[in-house]
DNA sequence: TCAAATTACTATCAAAACGATAGTAATAAC
DNA sequence: GTTATTACTATCGTTTTGATAGTAATTTGA
């Protein structure tokens, strides 16, 4: 793979990664809606096409952003984890959150998140925990 | 203008404006490199298209994130202000430069920002702080 | 057990966006 | 008053996006 970077800028390198329409809403659904495989994101609002979402998880993967497993019980399924580096966009997830829920209500109609309110470094802590335990069910049940 | 938006979620919303290549990269260089003018964004590093230049200052007006000013004794240049709205992205911008500088040096050369290790809200509110006066400062001299 | 359903994609192709370059109009500088 | 600067717009080939259809492997259910 050839550089893609424009600059060594480290926001602009950033958003040579993740400045896009889709990627953070891919993220989004791993870190705050616990979805795992290519139909749970396909299913989201958005509505990604197909061909857009396979590129994009590649490209996630290709930046050590997500994993690509399958479970031991089956062989159809492959579920999509967070990284370590992933799980540390959290804080950037939380801020465009709280910036879109108030700022945006002038130019579109945008939904109440549950926990928004409270301080921002336990919202943050609170998802990352959350989506670890979930990943902890997921292998024990197994 | 019709209705752009994806759905109700704050972030995906959130992302139907800034969630580009180049909108957070026009508002990085107003925060933190106090540029001003069409010319000035043209400059730097990542060699933005006049057309594209020119498509994003006209959205980001659109959605009140900047204004678009003269000088009182200057009939040529357009200046481009930050607003409070566009202001509150700070944490935003400084959260993606904290995470480009600590997880993306095994894929691209990252300029190591002067002041990115002091503590976060510091960094937020004397990036805020500096921008604030340094707008006061051209008025001034005017 | 085998047909139907589900999952995870890839393929295709039209439409939209991007981006390099050139050109224009207004102002400012020399 | 000629040259330079600024702020764009225009053009047009290239790239990306996105809607839809199709395929292969696995799993489910009668």
């Amino acid at each position: 793979m050839e550089n893609k970077f424009r600059s060594s800028c480290p926001i602009a390198s950033t958003l040579d990664i993740i400045g896009d329409k889709w990627s953070l809403l891919v993220l989004r659904d791993m870190l705050f809606h616990h979805k795992l495989t290519f139909r749970d994101f396909s299913l989201s609002d958005e509505q990604i096409a197909p061909s857009i979402l396979s590129s994009r998880l590649k490209l996630l993967v290709s930046y050590e952003l997500i994993t690509k497993e399958k479970l031991a019980d089956n062989k159809k399924e492959n579920i999509y984890i967070l990284s370590k580096k992933a799980l540390e966009l959290s804080p950037l997830l939380v801020d465009i959150s709280i910036w879109g829920d108030k700022h945006l209500r002038s130019f579109n109609t945008i939904d109440n998140i549950e926990g928004l309110d409270l301080e921002r470094s336990l919202v943050i802590s609170t998802v990352k925990e959350r989506y670890n335990s979930m990943l902890q069910d997921i292998v024990l049940s197994k």
